[in-house]
Parts: C-alpha cells; sequence; structure tokens
DNA sequence: AGTATTCTTGACCCGGGGGTCAACTTCCCG
DNA sequence: CGGGAAGTTGACCCCCGGGTCAAGAATACT
C-alpha cells in the first residue's frame, strides 16, 4: 500500500470513528468522506464497505468495553449488586457512545464481527443473570434475551434523551431493577421469552428505522 | 365538489386507513395513492398534506379508543388496578395498530389534532397515576412523563416484535408494573422527571426513526 | 349536445444515500 | 528523472420519497 494511501486510511478511520460515536453506525459514508477531506470513490477504494470501516474502527473498542462490564459485573461478592451493576453500566455505555448502542442491539449492518459481540454479550448477560439468580437476588424468570430487548430499546431511548436531559434513560433502569428484586410478589409472567430466533429478527428491526 | 372527486377522496381514505394501521403514520403517499388505485397527484390535490389525511383517518378513532382506555381505568374501584389497566391497555393499542402508537408517541408530522390527543392521553395519564398513588398502591415517584416515555419506547418495542412474537412486548410491562408497587424498598430515584419541554423533544426523536 | 368547469394524470423537479468507473494525479523505483 | 503502477477524484448511475403542474379527461350545467 502506497504513503499516501496510508495516510488517507488513517484519516478516514479517525472520521469514522468520529461520527460513529456522536450519530450511531449508519452515518452516511459520504459524510464521513467528507469530514475526512477525501472523495467518497477513495472511501470505496479503501474500505469497500461500510462494514469493514465499522469492524476496524468500532468492533475492538466496543468488544472491550462491553467485556470489560461483565468481568466486572462477575467479580461482585454479591451477585445482586453485580447484575445491578451490569445493566446500568451497558446502559451508560449505550447513552454516550451511538456505536456502542448499535452494536448492542446487535446486527447493523450484519457486519460479522459485530454478530460475534453480540453473541458474547448475550452469553455474559446470561451468566450474570443466572448467577444473582442463584443467589435469590432476583426473579427467576428473567433471562437473558428480557435483557437484550431491555438494552435494544435503552438504545432508542438514550439517543433520543441524549440533546435534552441526557440521564433520562436512568430512570427507566430503576424502575426495571425495582421491578426484578425478589422482595415483593412476583406474579408469574404470562408470555414466553423470545427464543434465540425470534431475538435475531426484533432486535434488528428495532435498531432498523433510527 | 364533483362525485367523481367524491369518490376518490373515499378511495383514498379508506386505503390510508389500512396502511396508515398496518405500517404507522410515516407510510409513503405515494403507496396510498396506489393501494387507492389512484394518482398521486391526485392525493395532493384532494387532502393537501399528509396531516390532514391523518386527521381524516386516523385522528378520531385513535382519541376514541385511548379516551375509552382512560376513561374505564379510572373507574375500576381499586386505583392500582385502574392503573395497571391503563398502561397494559394502551400498550395494547400501541400493539395491535402502529397508527395509534405513532399517536401516542405524539407529535408525528405534527399534525395539529395529533398534538391535541396527546395533551389529553398526558393528562389522563397523569390523573390515574396520581389516584393510583393517593390510594397508595404505586410509588409517588413515578410521573406521567415517565409513562409517556414508556409509552414511546413500547411503540417501538411492539411494532419490533409484531411480526416474530406480538405479545413479547407484555414481559416488559410486566418487569414496569411489578417496579412500581409499594410493598418493597422503593430506593429514591437519583435523576429528576422530564420537564414538558423535555417530553416534546424526546418523543419527537423517539418517534424520528422509525 | 356543447361548453365551461372541475379533476386527474403522469412526467418532471428536488434532495439524499448507496455505489461505480474512466480519466487524472501522485508516488516510487529503476 | 522518467515512466508504469497505485491511488484519487468527481461526475455519473441507481432508487426512493416528497412535491408540482401543464395537458388531457371527466363531469355538470345550460
Amino acid at each position: 500500500m502506497r504513503a499516501d494511501a496510508q495516510r488517507n486510511a488513517e484519516k478516514l478511520r479517525a472520521a469514522a470513528a468520529e461520527l460513529f460515536q456522536e450519530r450511531g453506525l449508519k452515518v452516511p459514508l459520504k459524510e464521513i468522506a467528507r469530514r475526512a477531506g477525501v472523495s467518497h470513490g477513495t472511501l470505496y477504494n479503501l474500505f469497500g464497505t461500510r462494514e469493514a470501516l465499522i469492524d476496524e474502527v468500532v468492533t475492538g473498542l466496543a468488544a472491550d468495553r462491553l467485556d470489560e462490564a461483565a468481568e466486572h459485573a462477575l467479580s461482585f461478592e454479591k451477585a445482586g449488586e453485580g447484575f445491578a451493576y451490569y445493566i446500568e453500566k451497558v446502559c451508560e455505555l449505550q447513552a454516550t457512545d451511538p456505536a456502542v448502542a448499535d452494536v448492542v442491539s446487535g446486527r447493523f449492518p450484519a457486519a460479522e464481527c459485530l454478530m460475534a459481540i453480540c453473541g458474547r454479550t448475550q452469553n455474559a448477560a446470561t451468566r450474570i443473570i443466572e448467577r444473582a439468580q442463584q443467589a435469590g437476588a432476583i426473579r427467576q424468570d428473567f433471562t437473558g434475551e428480557d435483557l437484550l430487548v431491555f438494552f435494544g430499546t435503552n438504545a432508542l431511548l438514550a439517543r433520543a434523551v441524549a440533546d435534552t436531559a441526557p440521564d433520562a434513560w436512568r430512570r427507566q433502569v430503576a424502575f426495571l431493577l425495582e421491578g426484578l428484586h425478589t422482595e415483593p410478589a412476583q406474579a408469574p409472567l404470562s408470555v414466553a421469552p423470545l427464543t434465540p430466533q425470534q431475538m435475531y429478527d426484533v432486535m434488528g428491526k428495532l435498531a432498523g428505522t433510527p
């Protein structure tokens, strides 16, 4: 690769990182090129697809932050506190970085590496939930799918409130956590959790509009 | 108005009612015209704006259904049950009719009549909440704005799950209701409710993407 | 029936985003 | 330092949705 191409790729990566973080993974590619001070043809030439760009610029960071949150959640002595920490932390990541929000909401433009993160997050969520359930801290019928659905809606919510009341999403999180404690009644749920296949469909559509 | 124009208007109203209900208030106008078997020019000629069409076809029905839900909620003897009924009912309306969901999520293309409904719903929600709070059934710091935010996310969620697990939203509703009961601890919320102005911004953006 | 009025049509304009490619520029190496 | 390879550019294509309007079709009135 020639030296100037290398430089352009770097400029594009920088611009993409900025814009993805500011506005999510769906920013127009032409706008990324514009901010990089480069023709959009060059972007297509160097990266080919939006997914490739995402993978180089977002995937690693997002994966690290999500993995770290999961790890830390599992290190709490009290499983219930780890569970609460995890939810708050992931929601916070979503709120402060639309790119992460898009990653968690899964399968954006079907970038392969993103799917991997999604799966890892799903697994981590399930482990954290089961640990809390075994400790008797939260209701038994809450599932990893439930949590991912919540993350999906939280992504939308956090983006919607970002310019207005950047912490507004915390209220909803609090209500959810309150609803998951074991102390009170705990009426049985009348609807089954989503299957993995259903999760795939649903999260894709939830993300589809923004 | 000429007879054929009358007929066309009727065909357009019918098509619009169908499509709004199937896919929400943002369906392309050209598609409505297509389904009505009429040129899109005619649609613009007869109705001028999307808002006018919405007002003739959706507004009344949506208002009726929402008002009825509110009324019925206030007729419960136990305020807490009325509250739960109201949330379930509104969410159900949203789930079975994307048009209603868009109406509740407020301020679509700024149709005047829709704003009126929005205000009425906000008021109704507040009354129902306060009644439940006076009965000691739900936590004191839950507000009408909180509920509308929840409706906003539920609209997205319900639409996202519609083809896959049309009742999936009920789980989230259940978690919310569980979190609002008075029995357990009730940690104070660390974030203030939205102001009415903030609500306006937020709900507009939440609806913006889909 | 014939004319005046009202309506309808569909081609056309716009802007936005995705994507391609021939012609041009820049680089690098012999 | 010159020429071939590598890279860049921006005009161009697509589709989509909103919106307009001159020309033509349909109706209603006399």
